[in-house]
DNA sequence: CGTTCAAATTTGATCGTTCAAATCCGCCGA
DNA sequence: TCGGCGGATTTGAACGATCAAATTTGAACG
């Protein structure tokens, strides 16, 4: 019975075999061990490899070699009107740098009422993936705990405070708000304020301990009233430019944790007529697209995230391949993209 | 002997077919056919399952049953500076809208030097998936030829416009443009330009036509001299705003045909000292996450991208399960938010 | 009470690959 | 000439599930 769906059965291994006259065998040890296999013989298998367009069976390889040559990346509802505008880049990185090694991406979401772990257990009791891409991890982060516990191998974008070593990279963001108050100070500021998000997270906190450390090579003393800690959001920016400008001394520069919170910096300064990039100066953090874009355009600390993104995955694939790999942390250093802000 | 790994083999279909007393098909029908079962023996069989915590394994599972629910995206690189905000959004929707039916997405890239079709034989050759969901596709889009002549199943996010029928979503970009005309006109707008991309994609001829009937409706008289054809670009934006200036009577109000050229137009009119939002209006289309953040803070079309995802999904796995299904084709409305530029 | 038939359950084969073990082959040296 | 040996190749089983066919069970009925 022919349908009509062309839908030709894909050849296997004993077509190929058949075609070059060998045992099936032989054509997988020419695609997994081509040194076992007579050079003469190799190039005839490779031959019919080719005529019929060949390629293994993942399921079929996947079942018997008990590895599926995949990662899983748990990906986060976006909350209405908040940007992830990294996830794009980091995403294309990530799947680019698995490629280049073989593998792929499987994207998972978790279901309504289901916490995070539970999706992460779906997958391992499937045998779905060999492995995972973490990000945007907490001090104790309960899926690493959880994927520690499991042994099921994983690499972080992010940090956690956790005993138990295990592989991370992530951006040194202390680096980042040390460079971006180096920069002020060298263009003369001497009153530079923090804008940050409360303590908490490990991100911001690093970000926070960076801006001190500037202010220390500078030879500039902290002030705590230099210090709004608020939540993320244009909005709180605005309202911390406030804070800071009804100081008897108000500061010259704002150096920010994200560039939303520059956003609503820039936006109040703009309402009270003063010249960002002139009187005074502002740096966001991440340069994210919107940085580009923004009135001045905004001088903002970038993640180098094809570089972290290939990072993680060299350290999770040499988990998976070797259980028994210790655990590589890399720190990154970002860069400070120079505009009119700042 | 032990090795240091906890390692606990997964629990197969036999473990549980042991611990219930059945035989290791009726677990197999309690999964997948459940009506075949004595409600006794099936609720056996699930607390044998619930407190092993087995769950299929997916190779062995797609092996046999020839499907792998997975379906993959490929995803393209970023073009250094470009914005593709919307892209967070969509792949969120779209696992999720996957993971409700019980699929998975796959992410993909092309190599360097291979093309696009490329990466989508080999998934196909090696039975990777069961279908794709094409997005930013184009008039005689290779990749949808490709796979139409392979009658492999997929789903496009977009147009073309090849003869052959194939499942499609799409926004309504001409009724997004249609919208902004109409607010514009109903604010008094008389001369109303459009700043689109250069005649070809399929996406920007529409938002082109949504425009010109736009128009019509309000019963204007569209003048050649306020339709500017430029690539996507701020700078793009910026150049067509001194353009449109220069004519004798200048437009009072644009239409983009994306946030990024409407920031350019906004940057522009803020250098000429224009008040948009009081003297003179600019929409932008997207409503990526930087329009919020613009000054004036941007008035633009939203593309309802969750139900995008949806509906692309159930179409493209309608097509899995059914090869014979019709396609469908759906045109979703999209909404203008509106903000201070217009 | 035996027969019949549908429903419930089991048995055995199979998907396409890789692993492990067996066999084959050619060459060398005694 | 033949045994031995090592590399090349083949054979057969297995991974863990589903499909198809065979078998058992049980209820209904003459």
């Amino acid at each position: 019975m022919s349908t009509s769906r062309a839908e030709v059965a894909a050849p296997t291994v004993h077509d190929v075999a058949g075609r070059a006259g060998v045992s099936h065998q032989t054509v997988s040890n020419v695609l997994n061990a081509p040194e076992r296999v007579r050079p003469a013989t190799r190039e005839r298998v490779q031959r019919a490899i080719d005529e019929l367009g060949y390629r293994p069976h993942r399921s079929a390889r996947n079942l018997k070699a008990r590895s599926t040559r995949t990662l899983g990346y748990l990906v986060q509802p976006i909350a209405a009107g908040a940007i992830n505008a990294v996830l794009d880049r980091f995403l294309h990185a990530l799947s680019d740098a698995a490629r280049i090694q073989g593998y792929h991406i499987l994207l998972f979401t978790r279901a309504e009422g289901q916490d995070d772990v539970a999706a992460y257990r779906e997958l391992i009791a499937s045998s779905a993936v060999d492995g995972f891409i973490v990000s945007e991890t907490n001090y104790q982060d309960e899926r690493v705990r959880f994927l520690l516990r499991r042994e099921v191998p994983f690499a972080v974008f992010g940090r956690t405070e956790l005993d138990e070593p295990h592989p991370w990279v992530d951006v040194d963001n202390a680096a980042g708000t040390r460079q971006a108050v180096a920069h002020l100070s060298s263009n003369g500021h001497k009153r530079i304020a923090f804008l940050g998000w409360p303590e908490g997270s490990i991100t911001g906190d690093e970000r926070h301990r960076g801006y001190r450390e500037g202010l220390l090579a500078a030879g500039l003393t902290p002030h705590p009233e230099y210090e709004v800690r608020r939540p993320d959001g244009e909005s709180e920016g605005w309202a911390a430019c406030e804070t800071l400008q009804a100081l008897t001394e108000p500061p010259t520069a704002v150096v920010c944790c994200s560039d939303l919170l520059a956003a609503g910096v820039l936006r109040n300064a703009a309402a009270r007529g003063l010249r960002v990039g002139e009187q005074c100066a502002v740096i966001g953090f991440d340069d994210t697209p919107v940085a580009a874009y923004m009135t001045p355009t905004l001088t903002s600390v970038r993640q180098p995230l094809e570089a972290v993104a290939e990072t993680v995955i060299a350290q999770l694939i040499a988990r998976i391949e070797n259980p028994l790999q210790a655990s590589g942390q890399r720190l990154l250093t970002p860069d400070l993209v120079l505009r009119t802000s700042a």
